[in-house]
DNA sequence: ACGTTGCTGTCAGTGACTGACAGTTGTACA
DNA sequence: TGTACAACTGTCAGTCACTGACAGCAACGT
């Protein structure tokens, strides 16, 4: 066994140390940012101290950021990419919302164990340009979503509106059931909303 | 009949000089950011440019518009307005969609009438920051059709979520009715496409 | 061992946005 | 009609998000 075979193996078991590297820059700026924010809400927090805090320059924060708003909105992010990803690996033989309800499962499991998702949540509804980056981001999310919906129902998004219309509808629908289990105090029941959501639209989008 | 009484009888009839002069420098403003942006596109002018052009400070077009970005969706913005107060005066015995379609009747035909609407949807898609304050003047428009649907229904949207529900999936369907109306070269059918996408909820949401 | 590639900090700069203050003008009221 | 009040405006100074350019350094393939 060579030297490069050595290398060759660890790459495929972990990738690079660059990326270990700048995957955990990327936590530890998420971190210091929410311990911040937690401490003085977002917009008295500046990209500097963050970046401070992190120990790295301000600069580098934009590398691994586009805008502030996006390390707020990372978690929520991250956990989008997964609904997306869920998504396009479910069989092609269940209806769309069933796929959609599976697809769930994973990120709600997440979402449930994240303790602090109701300060997070309060933190973005309180700041104007969070809501704008979120519902920015929301719009992205749905439109890859009826990308992968179209694929599955076998037409084009671009011609047939039914895969964006189940996107946007099932989001929507999604949102209210996240708000209202938060005010209800974070029982354990978020599956048992979202499987509820399901049925509802299933009697009015598929009926 | 006194001074007063004269005064008074012009004050119903049509605002002071103080509320006809801002609406001149909104409106100047507005027309001044126009043909800036026709010319060099959105990120490409500063407010100070827009100000100047429009012979105010800078610091007062942020009196106007609480960011750059909403002197460029402020027309948008208007028709949302008009939608929202048509809604509410509609007919309690119409059911949600068709109120809906009616409430769309004056929107849409000034959309039609407006000449550049097709620059200043590129403009919009083409600038994230713009997408981004647009979806959430969006989000606070569905918050207010859900409002005033939840008070035809006769229920609380903060519990049942159909209203809203009703509201974003119309308003998804409608963005995507203009956008394939725009595709298609702006023909004199946009109407007809709003009463074909009500028909199209009506057997999903309502049937 | 060595060239290449990618990540980083430094620096300088632009432009959005804000608070404070003072001057001016429309407006209500005596 | 004069006068006190309120609303609107410009000026000024300042903060902060964000960017391009450049140089140093560390990781990676050969």
């Amino acid at each position: 066994m060579t030297q490069s075979d050595v290398t060759a193996t660890e790459a495929r078991v972990r990738p690079g140390l660059r990326e270990r590297t700048k995957a955990r820059t990327r936590q530890e700026l998420i971190d210091a940012a929410f311990a911040l924010f937690a401490e003085r809400g977002f917009e008295a927090c500046t990209v500097d101290e963050i970046a401070d805090a992190a120990d790295v320059s301000p600069r580098t924060f934009f590398r691994y950021f586009a805008v502030k708003e996006d390390v707020a909105l990372a978690r929520l992010q991250d956990e989008s990419d997964m609904l997306v990803h869920n998504l396009a690996t479910r069989p092609a033989s269940e209806p769309p919302l069933t796929a959609l309800r599976e697809a769930l499962r994973e990120p709600v499991s997440r979402l449930r164990a994240q303790t602090d998702l109701c300060s997070v949540m309060k933190m973005v509804e309180g700041c104007p340009s969070l809501v704008a980056r979120k519902m920015a981001l929301n719009g992205a999310r749905e439109e890859r979503l009826a990308e992968v919906l179209g694929a599955r129902m076998g037409v084009d998004p671009a011609v047939d509106p039914r895969p964006r219309l189940i996107a946007t509808t099932f989001m929507a629908g999604l949102s209210q059931a996240y708000r209202s289990w938060i005010d209800d105090g974070l029982p354990d029941d978020l599956q048992d909303r979202v499987d509820r959501l399901s049925e509802l639209l299933r009697g009015g989008l598929e009926g």
